[in-house]
DNA sequence: ATATATACGATAAATTTTGTCGTATATATT
DNA sequence: AATATATACGACAAAATTTATCGTATATAT
């Protein structure tokens, strides 16, 4: 439990390699997933995603790949987990409100509270931090 | 991702529940699993695997039951989780070293830092903090 | 034209989580 | 002593999630 997704991990992975190859070149999907031994076709869905979201540019055609265009000082590791596997919390009912056992429920604010103080620490690292 | 288990929720109910209900007095699974919609089984399984961390105490037979006999303000979160869930980390490499990619890996030393944080976090968090 | 690279939906495999079943043991009550 | 209730626990099955593959389309440099 309390696992990243290897999704979130090649994210970070590939991350840091384009942080650390020479300013405003590309790196192509192919090349990262060689390096480091990541399935080539799951990176690239991941690549796309980031693209998506405006992360990371995408170039097409040979000698093409991606860059990083957003800054990463601005991106908190929270707004990053969110931006690649959606909204952030320990248990399905702090953004989901459908569980039947709302009502009956001990541990609701409890589980609120440590919930909380999780998204507060992922709210103060930003991904520069981490792929500096 | 970053999920808690349900067996972790399921416990950590179970122990509200206890701490809550008359001084001394014993709690049955069954009584539990009714009342918070439970399967039955799976909370005796979650139960007993508490009583053999020495968290909570068995009495056997009809009108037996379970109840608290740790002090929860010394067991923390993360104390809490290892002993149901096992090592506490967001990548397995953070306990087991045999990732062959462990060379190549560029974000090892970051991840580390974020495990730590996590870590710490659920370090200063009591059971007692959660329940009460 | 051709080769290379991204884009993306559909689907399959693998893993993990969640739940069930069966049987054994202990004990209070009758 | 017999019965009913409750815990103990291993083996197994179902469900959900994560991870990976496949196929096809599009863009572009050479």
């Amino acid at each position: 439990m309390l696992k990243i997704t290897r999704k979130v991990e090649y994210a970070l992975i590939a991350l840091r390699h384009m942080q650390h190859s020479h300013e405003g070149s590309l790196s192509s999907a192919k090349e990262i997933a060689t390096q480091y031994g990541i399935p080539k076709h799951i990176l690239a869905k991941t690549l796309q995603q980031m693209a998506r979201k405006k992360m990371i540019e995408a170039t097409k055609g040979p000698s093409g790949g991606y860059k990083i265009v957003a800054d990463l000082d601005q991106i908190s590791l929270k707004d990053f987990f969110e931006k690649l596997e959606g909204p952030l919390g320990l248990m399905d009912c702090y953004f989901n409100t459908d569980c039947v056992q709302m009502k009956s429920c001990n541990i609701l604010t409890p589980i609120q509270r440590i919930n909380q103080n999780m998204r507060d620490m992922f709210s103060k690292t930003t991904l520069q931090e981490i792929t500096q």
